[in-house]
DNA sequence: GTCTATAGGATGATAGAC
DNA sequence: GTCTATCATCCTATAGAC
């Protein structure tokens, strides 16, 4: 239900997808939606929240595999982790990433707890490396995390998403800044 | 009236927007709009249409005032002309960014002639630096450009677009690629 | 060129039966 | 929990007066 309306919201941003089409994909009617949500920002603030808290668990699972003095293969695994959620099966992240700036500034701002909760999350490993030596030194860690989850939050909007091609991405961002 | 629209379909999205909307931003009525255009997707089309031929222009007539051996001055005049595009007054560029994916396909079928030119451009000016020793000889152009391109079309969602923030991102964007 | 008026349909949401 | 039926409102688009 909520990746009904997860795959729409992605594929055609948040005011072009109406409560029948969600319904219809997740074999429901529009009043039966009103049962479980109280209305459509409800929804949507759901799959926002949903999607987030995804890609955090994602991304932690993901380090909690790697061991904590190896920060290429933290970044790496990271990076990795978070485009797989982007282009994953019925991805909430990628309806997250794809309608953030479309929906209510209510629901948004519901959702900036957990945004923020994950932007610490990088600014912890982003930090981490470049202390170790492996990311380079003139960069400025505040400045290089939007730009390089934009970078990869916006591939959405060219990549196909096939696995060699997701693989070709990781390798040139972890090129752009490694030392 | 075309920045009208520009300027919602930026903040809201193409859906999202109505014609009663654009009408009232313009000072016209819905009637009018239909003497200029003959539909909803004729209006976008024209933003996203002008949209790209600005931000092509201005990053021409930038680089026509920049020595061609000059590889540092030449890219970071790109890249600061493509980002100021974004950030200004009424920005159909920014529209265009904003809801390109959003629009009914044929629009965006009609819109992808100026965006391969706009592209290629692009390739030209990163292949060149490549060649000069500026940017990194292990980066991929191919793959480069479409992250760079979404790193700097990304910082809509995050930057305030003020004038020092915007000269710190281009200078963290030379940083990233440069050798 | 711009207006008013309106057609025809879709939308978010509610009420009440089962 | 899910349904049908419906309301009030909005939407794109058109017709025709000025």
């Amino acid at each position: 239900m909520l990746s009904a309306a997860a795959k729409q919201f992605r594929a055609n941003g948040y005011a072009a997808v109406s409560l029948r089409a969600i319904a219809k994909a997740a074999g429901l009617t529009t009043g039966s939606m009103y049962y479980h949500f109280k209305s459509k920002e409800d929804i949507v603030g759901e799959v926002l929240f949903q999607g987030h808290l995804i890609v955090l668990d994602q991304v932690k699972a993901t380090l909690d595999n790697i061991a904590t003095d190896d920060h290429e293969a933290r970044l790496r695994g990271a990076i990795k982790t978070h485009i797989l959620c982007l282009f994953g099966e019925d991805s909430l992240p990628a309806a997250n990433i794809r309608i953030f700036s479309q929906v209510p500034q209510e629901v948004r701002s519901g959702a900036m707890a957990t945004r923020r909760a994950y932007e610490a999350l990088w600014i912890g490993l982003l930090e981490q490396a470049q202390r170790a030596g492996q990311i380079r030194a003139n960069l400025s860690v505040p400045i290089l995390l939007p730009l390089m989850l934009g970078a990869i939050n916006w591939t959405t909007e060219w990549s196909n998403g096939d696995e060699d091609s997701l693989e070709t991405i990781v390798t040139e961002l972890m090129l752009l800044i490694q030392r």
